[in-house]
DNA sequence: CCTTGCTTTTTAACCGTTCTAAGTTTATAA
DNA sequence: TTATAAACTTAGAACGGTTAAAAAGCAAGG
């Protein structure tokens, strides 16, 4: 692999093709889960000893603004990367922390005007409890109940 | 005055109605331009220099524990807060930076089920050019205009 | 009055992100 | 190629919003 794909796509964005944006980019790729600047850099590194944060930074900001990939605030603490760069919710689990891609409309498109307001972007985010824990704790209620578990 | 009304709206919402609770409501309730936490600290202050500004992220956090105020993460750099807790989507401008409530209703739902996933709440921010500006960039191009100002 | 528990205050720490300055790589032009 | 300029990467410090810890204050009940 000499990530060719990824150089041409860079260029076409107007980048120089740095192996480090390369690498980057093809994380993001191939890790579809929202990372942070945080784990695309944990991740990166690994095959790239000598990688810098403040480069994942910057090649993640080059990339924003490129409009190669959309950054989510769903969550104060860090900010999250998306390389599906379509205009979908997000829906985040507050058991497991998870990210995941909602596929439906905005309630507001971008393009539209709203209350004088012109619209060039929007972000729905969405929070609550995702299947897979939804499952687990079904799951879980039904083995306590059947111990004889009763509520007060 | 002294704070009767939220003094009692505290006390429904469980919370000892202390005068710094009581300010910060108080103050919320006057300034629904969703401020941040600083500009809450600071506009308290004023009728009240003791106050610290932990006390005035304390007082914050029980009042969003307690229902009675929402969080926004519209913007990466700082927490607003609104005290319009009813499900609406926000618009954040990016040349003057306020951030205006919009009445329509989210994508989706509180209490819906999307793709298995549990909607226990829903944010959706709005990124663009707010009337005002959009107002004011216009007539400044109609100045310019008028000038006789070309372009290339 | 004394105790108990909650709130406020101050100060320090935390952590994601940005800045700075130096060094390296890449593009451009002779 | 070689010289030069421009762009990019790196390490480390700095920044700013937020949180944590510890001490002091305060209200309610015995």
């Amino acid at each position: 692999m000499n990530h060719q794909e990824e150089s041409t796509r860079l260029r076409k964005l107007g980048l120089i093709p740095t192996i480090q944006r390369v690498a980057v980019l093809e994380y993001l790729e191939e890790n579809l889960v929202h990372p942070t600047a945080d784990e695309v850099y944990q991740g990166v590194k690994d095959g790239f000893p000598s990688l810098s944060k403040a480069t994942v930074y910057n090649v993640l900001d080059a990339l924003k603004r490129a409009g190669a990939i959309r950054e989510l605030t769903i969550a104060r603490q860090a900010a999250r990367y998306d390389i599906r760069t379509s205009a979908h919710p997000h829906f985040m689990c507050r058991v497991c922390g998870r990210v995941y891609d909602v596929d439906l409309p905005h309630a507001v498109q971008e393009g539209d005007v709203v209350d004088g307001h012109q619209v060039e972007s929007v972000q729905t985010y969405i929070y609550g409890v995702c299947a897979h824990c939804r499952e687990r704790e079904m799951k879980r209620n039904a083995v306590l109940e059947g111990q004889g578990e009763e509520h007060a």
